[in-house]
RNA sequence: CGGAUCGUAGCUCAGCUUGGCUAGAGCGCCGCGUUUGGGACGCGGAAGUCGCAGGUUCAAAUCCUGUCGAUCCGACCA
C-alpha cells in the first residue's frame, strides 16, 4: 500500500471533546471520524483493526465448534414479547424501537437470545442435535443514556454474540468452560491482558456470569481482587468479608431510645452520641437505612409496586444491584428501584427522613439487613420517631418487624477475601466479555423446545457470550499507546510495516531501495506500507508514530554505504544491511505472530 | 433525566465583560519557489449565515428569551 494513496488524514492538536487516550489518539490519528453522538464512523485503518479483531474471535470461537449465523437487525416486538423481555427493555429503555410504514413496532437488537431461540427452536428438534453453539459478529444497538468516551461507550457498535443449547446442565457447564478458555485465548492473540472475574447477570438473567475485563485506569467498572487467591469480582457482586467494628465499651445492656435533636446523618448522630455519654460510638456501629420503592409489573403488564428498607453498616453502602437482586427474589423481578421521596420515607416510618430504624413503626413491604450483621451488635439504629435513635440495639432481639439476611452491601479494598480471608484490592477495568449460564429463562417462557432422550419434550438449556469487538478496539489503545501515539500489538495492526524513503525525493538509491523492501515485504505477504508521499522524513515519523505501525524501515542516508534502519515501534534503531531488511522484517512479524499465538496456547 | 460547561474557518482557540469600521490567530488546505533525518520557510490564495429562531437597539458574534446540539459528573451496558 502507497501512503500517498492512504488517505492518511492526522492532526497535531488533539480533538476537544475527547478524554481518554483511546478516543483521543484514534481520533488524531485518523482512524474514527464522530458521525453523531455515540456515533463513529470507522475510517480505513480502524476498519482493518475492527477486521483482524473479528477475525481472531471468528476462528477461536468456532475452535469450540460453534456455528456462524448473521441474524436481523431489526427484531419484532412479538418475538421480545413471547420471552416477557419487551417490557423490560422499554422500562430500561435501552432498546432502541423504530415503526415501519405499517405502524408496526419494532427494536433494533440490543442482543439477540429472542431471535436466537425461536431459531433453535424451528430447527434443533431432538436431543441428538445437541448441544449446539450458534454466533454471529454483528451490529447492535443500544440506546445509550449517555455515550462518552468514544469508541468506547456508543449507540451503535459490533459484538460477537454467541448462544448455546444443551440438554443438560452438565453439557452447559462444558461449552461455558470451553467459551471462558477461548476468551482468553483470543485476547491472549491479540496482545491484550484480560482476566474474568465474577460479574452480576444484569437485564440478561441468568445463573452464572463471568465478565472478562481488560485492566485500564479509565475503566468504568472497579474490580475487588485478590492476586494470591485468584478471586476477582465486579462490584456489583463481590462478596468482600467486612472488617468487625472496634470495639464499643460504652454500649448499653439494653436496648435505650436516646433522644437526638436534628441529627440524622450518620456521623453527626455519631458525633452528637460520642458527646452526650457514649464515648468510642463510630459509624461503624450504626444500622444504616436506606429506603426504595421498587417497581415492577405482573404477567399481564400491571405495574407492581413495593416498598423496600434495606440495613446496612453505617460505614458501607447499600448495593442498589444486589438489592435488586434481593427483591427480585422475594417479591416479583424488580424493573426499577428508586429511593424513596421524603414523604413516602414519613409514611413508611411515621418520622422525617434519617430516623428510619427496623425497631417497631417501620411499614414496608419488604425489610432487608445485611446477613454480615448476624449476630453483630449492639448497635444504633433509628427509632421510627423523628429526632430519636435506640442505642444498644441488637437486631435478633429488638426488631420489631419481620425482616430478611440478604447480601447488601458493596465491597471494599480491604474487606476479606472469600477464598483467601486475606483484604481485597481494587482496579479499575473496561469490561470487553461477558459469559452467562441462562438456564431455561428464555426456552422456557418461549416454548422453544426440544425432544430428549425420554422421548418427552424440554426447553433447551442455554449459555450466552459476548465480546465487544469494537470495544475491544478502544481497550487495546487504552492498553497499547505512549506519548507518541499508537502502539498495535502486531495481530491487530492495521498493516505490520512501513518502509519510509527518507532522501530528497529524487534520490534514486534511496527510493529504489525502499521500492524493493516494499515489494519483498508484500511477495511474503507482509502488510506493508511505502511511504512515498512527497513530505519532510520528520512529518513520515510522526506519522508513523501516530498511527502505530508496529515495524519501520527507513532507507536514508545510510543508503551509501548499503544500509537502513530498522525500528520496531517503541524500540531502538538497528542499521542493518539493505539486503537483510525485507527478511528481517517478515522474520519479526512472524516471531511476534507467533509469540502471540504461544501465549494463546498457554491458556489453561 | 438531574447537575456543570460549551457552541466563532477542516482542527485548536481568541474576540463577548463595556454592542460600533472589512470577524481574527496558529495549525491544516490550494498555487509558486526554496528546503529534505523527528510535525521547515517565503510569497500568494481559498475558506466563517459567529449552532438555530425570535427580541432589544440607529447598530448584535457581543445584551435578553427560547430552542437545538455537544462535552463532562451520576444511574444503564459489550
Amino acid at each position: 500500500m502507497r501512503a500517498s494513496r492512504m488517505n492518511l488524514w492526522t492532526l497535531r492538536e488533539d480533538p476537544a471533546e475527547a478524554e481518554i487516550a483511546s478516543h483521543r489518539l484514534l481520533t488524531r490519528a485518523g482512524y474514527l471520524h464522530k458521525s453523531g453522538a455515540g456515533l463513529y464512523l470507522y475510517g480505513p485503518l480502524l476498519h482493518r483493526v475492527i477486521g483482524k479483531i473479528q477475525a481472531i474471535v471468528s476462528q477461536e470461537i468456532d475452535r469450540t465448534g460453534a456455528l456462524q449465523v448473521t441474524m436481523p437487525i431489526l427484531q419484532e416486538q412479538a418475538v421480545w414479547e413471547r420471552s416477557g423481555r419487551w417490557a423490560t427493555y422499554q422500562a430500561s429503555r435501552t432498546m432502541l424501537t423504530v415503526k415501519d410504514r405499517n405502524d408496526q413496532v419494532f427494536g433494533l437488537a440490543p442482543t439477540a437470545e429472542e431471535v436466537v431461540t425461536d431459531y433453535a427452536g424451528a430447527v434443533v428438534k431432538s436431543y441428538k442435535q445437541l448441544p449446539v453453539t450458534f454466533y454471529q459478529q454483528h451490529t447492535k444497538f443500544r440506546d445509550e443514556i449517555r455515550p462518552r468516551f468514544g469508541l468506547m461507550r456508543v449507540k451503535e457498535f459490533i459484538m460477537m454474540d454467541a448462544y448455546s443449547f444443551h440438554a443438560t446442565a452438565e453439557s452447559l457447564d462444558q461449552t461455558y468452560e470451553a467459551m471462558r478458555v477461548a476468551y482468553h485465548r483470543l485476547f491472549a492473540r491479540m496482545g491484550l491482558q484480560a482476566f474474568a472475574v465474577e460479574a452480576d447477570s444484569g437485564a440478561i438473567g441468568g445463573s452464572g456470569s463471568h465478565e472478562f475485563m481488560v485492566a485500564a485506569a479509565i475503566g468504568e467498572d472497579t474490580i475487588l481482587y485478590h492476586p494470591e487467591s485468584g478471586y476477582g469480582a465486579n462490584r456489583e457482586r463481590a462478596r468482600g468479608g467486612i472488617p468487625a467494628a472496634p470495639a464499643w465499651a460504652t454500649a448499653p445492656a439494653a436496648c435505650t431510645k436516646v433522644l437526638t435533636p436534628k441529627v440524622g446523618a450518620i456521623d453527626e448522630v455519631m458525633g452528637f452520641l460520642t458527646a452526650n455519654g457514649f464515648a468510642g460510638v463510630q459509624a461503624a456501629h450504626g444500622l444504616k437505612c436506606v429506603l426504595f420503592v421498587a417497581g415492577g409489573q405482573d404477567d399481564k403488564g400491571k405495574p407492581l409496586t413495593a416498598t423496600v428498607a434495606a440495613f446496612t453498616r453505617g460505614d458501607r453502602e447499600v448495593n442498589e444491584v444486589k438489592l435488586t437482586n434481593a427483591v427480585t427474589r422475594l417479591m416479583f423481578p424488580v424493573l426499577n428501584l428508586r429511593p424513596m421521596h421524603p414523604d413516602e420515607v414519613r409514611a413508611a416510618t411515621g418520622a422525617e427522613p434519617g430516623f428510619a430504624g427496623p425497631g417497631a413503626g417501620l411499614k414496608v413491604e419488604v425489610c432487608l439487613i445485611e446477613e454480615q450483621l448476624k449476630g453483630v451488635g449492639p448497635l444504633v439504629a433509628g427509632a421510627n420517631e423523628t429526632d430519636h435513635h435506640l442505642v444498644g440495639f441488637v437486631i435478633e432481639r429488638d426488631a420489631g418487624v419481620a425482616y430478611q439476611w440478604a447480601d447488601l452491601t458493596s465491597a471494599a479494598a480491604g474487606d476479606a477475601c472469600p477464598l483467601s480471608g486475606k483484604p481485597l484490592m481494587e482496579r479499575r477495568g473496561i469490561e470487553v466479555g461477558h459469559i452467562f449460564k441462562l438456564g431455561t429463562k428464555y426456552s422456557a417462557s418461549m416454548q422453544c423446545v426440544f425432544t430428549g432422550a425420554d422421548g418427552k419434550l424440554h426447553p433447551f438449556i442455554m449459555g450466552c457470550y459476548g465480546i465487544g469487538s469494537s470495544r475491544v478496539a478502544a481497550a487495546a489503545v487504552e492498553q497499547h499507546h505512549d506519548a507518541d501515539g499508537l502502539r498495535w500489538p502486531m495481530s491487530i495492526a492495521p498493516y505490520q510495516v512501513v518502509v519510509v524513503p527518507a532522501g530528497k525525493p529524487d534520490d534514486a538509491a534511496v527510493n529504489g531501495a525502499a521500492e524493493q523492501i516494499h515489494k519483498d515485504l508484500l511477495a511474503a505477504g507482509i502488510e506493508a506500507i511505502l511511504d512515498d508521499r512527497d513530505a519532510k522524513p520528520g512529518v513520515k515519523f510522526k506519522d508513523w508514530d501516530l498511527v502505530g505501525i508496529p515495524l519501520r524501515i527507513v532507507c536514508g542516508r545510510g543508503i551509501a554505504n548499503g544500509l537502513v534502519e530498522f525500528k520496531p515501534r517503541g524500540g531502538t534503531v538497528a542499521e542493518i544491511p539493505v539486503a537483510e531488511a525485507a527478511p528481517r522484517a517478515i522474520a519479526a512479524v512472524r516471531e511476534a505472530l507467533a509469540a502471540l499465538d504461544a501465549a494463546a496456547d498457554a491458556v489453561r
